[in-house]
DNA sequence: TTGAAAGCGCTACCAT
DNA sequence: ATGGTAGCGCTTTCAA
């Protein structure tokens, strides 16, 4: 039995402009013209349209808007998990500052899966969204090849790409974080507080990202007096990664002084190993993460962290978005990362 | 300079069925049959079509077939914060159930904001998205009143609106999980530990997900030799509410046995606090939440919690979706929750 | 200041 | 088996 169809009568329907225009007794040219604030229309009928707009709940249909425009108010965004507190982050500020300018977003999780991902790229471009926002998945992976540099260069001519992540070979538009300055501040702070002997922990080194991470570290740890164990313990990004590479790490000879690990979630999964084997946080190892999520400034000790400036990215985003048009096709942005310190490293915090 | 409008050829414009059609030598109601399998097509023709698809790489513009169909394969999603992991955790079970049967979602922050959601609610409407499905926000505010519900229930006549929230006054469908067995097998599960003195922890009572959850956990106690403190100290729904009512309840005269947290990430901030004031978890006193998220069963001691199940609660939303047209307008369906023991309650872990 | 009508890309109906 | 065409709801000329 089909209730939703029974007893509907002009109210429930989806009204059109046609019949806004009719009751109104004017064209629908007029309709839209009031609707849309372009040209002049007389006050009477004005007020009359508007009167008909708000007693039959009436709503443009962004579908034929969008068709007729040729152009849609949407933009495609994709990340591999948006479970993951990181993305849910950047995703969160971008919705809400994407609002703010009129679109509306896709939201779509690849799954890190290669035949996914490429199904969610043709359902964008079907659905013929303004820009596609990409993170993570084979991006960020350095083993992409020149036909999958043409796969996504080939969409990107008929809607814009903007790349999260820092790709030199890949001719669209990337919004990425620096890494060189917050690394450099990381390195000061753990020399400053007497940690000399540092190891990585956690990420893949095939990832860009992580690659990047890694790289500005370790070319700058010398100026600091700081030695970067050769040794990479590596995990996946979540909390279990990190206790799985710490509970291998305190299998060590000597313990670092202090880790560095590839994100929060590691850290938080590091930490978390020390309280089992009663290691103590900082006085027997320090610990320090990447991203500043939420949780990591309330457990205990606080994680010190190279903070994602999370509203600055999304920000840089939309804007990116809303000058696609006026902007060269390869045109780079970063967005500054900055430490914060808190009791993972600090010895007398 | 507009760079993306320089030397357009035919392979980056968006082509379209007619030209499709102009190529093949055939009418645009040919090509129509091929891509959507509708009708007899001579195999030839078919063939030369779909090469022409290939070859151009085209896709049907989903806007012109929303428009023309009156319906778009688009489910409007609202939550107060996707950044918030349960929100996340079942969104993107939603998104991965809904992507296998056709869907895109679009992704909205109410930042439970109640001007805010009423335009989300007016862009999905306007976006001619197939259902919207709704959690927290005003949805969960004990003191919505009888104007609120009539606009809810206004929309719900155009567009189906799926609650994740139970309001037994309010004629949508609903999906929401069920709290009375877990409720039960949580206590059975402290009283078995010992422990029976017990408090409650965070949440505000306004909020119905709150009050149902205190609700059953109140009522069945005495069943179980247990006994609940009157005092509830209440406290948002973050890790940092979580520290804030820790605190506070550890300058009890006489702390609980155990406190049962209205969430995981309250849990994880009381547990962090215990750490600051060496407390021990469970011997001192024991912690249980709700929801379960990944990071619970990864920190250590592990938080005992009652489970969400992500999979089946996306699904559950899904199949409604999926049938919104063949059931009752009031339809409801509720989820399993089930208890998961871990080292935050468990003395001899 | 206003309206008639073309057209956005697609599907579905009606002929053939 | 195939094509012509109306029409989805809207905006935008072009005329008046």
């Amino acid at each position: 039995m089909n209730v939703r169809n029974v007893g509907e009568n002009i109210m429930n329907k989806k009204i059109t402009i046609i019949e806004i225009a009719e009751m109104a007794e004017v064209s629908t040219a007029t309709v839209s013209r009031v609707i849309n604030n372009t040209g002049k229309v007389e006050t009477g009928k004005k007020e009359k349209i508007l009167e008909l707009i708000e007693k039959y709940d009436y709503r443009p249909n962004q579908i034929a808007k969008a068709l007729q425009a040729r152009k849609s108010n949407t933009i495609g965004f994709v990340v591999p998990h948006i479970n993951s507190p990181y993305y849910a982050g950047i995703f969160y500020e971008t919705e809400i500052a994407a609002k703010k300018r009129g679109y509306t977003l896709l939201l779509c999780n690849s799954e890190a899966d290669k035949r996914l991902e490429s199904n969610i790229l043709d359902t964008f471009v079907s659905a013929n969204v303004r820009a596609i926002v990409f993170m993570g998945g084979r991006l960020d992976d350095m083993s992409i090849d020149k036909k999958y540099i043409n796969e996504i260069e080939k969409i990107n001519k008929k809607i814009p790409i903007i790349s999260c992540v820092d790709i030199p070979e890949l001719n669209c538009a990337q919004v990425y974080q620096e890494q060189k300055i917050s690394a450099d501040e990381l390195l000061k702070h753990l020399s400053k507080e007497g940690y000399k002997d540092i190891a990585l922990l956690g990420g893949y080194a095939n990832i860009r990202t992580t690659a990047k991470r890694r790289k500005e570290i370790i070319e700058n740890a010398d100026r600091y007096g700081i030695s970067i164990r050769k040794d990479i313990i590596e995990s996946d990004y979540s909390v279990e990664g990190g206790n799985v590479a710490m509970q291998e790490l305190l299998k060590s000879p000597q313990l670092p002084e202090a880790i560095i690990c590839i994100n929060d979630l590691v850290a938080i999964g590091a930490l978390s190993e020390t309280y089992k084997s009663n290691v103590k946080v900082p006085d027997d190892i320090a610990i320090s993460g990447y991203d500043n999520l939420d949780i990591s400034s309330f457990i205990f000790p606080g994680i010190t962290t190279i903070a994602c400036d999370y509203k600055a990215y999304a920000e840089a985003i939309v804007d990116m978005i809303q000058n696609i048009d006026n902007i060269a096709k390869n045109t780079r942005r970063t967005v500054q990362a900055n430490l914060i310190v808190r009791g993972s490293t600090k010895r007398n915090a």
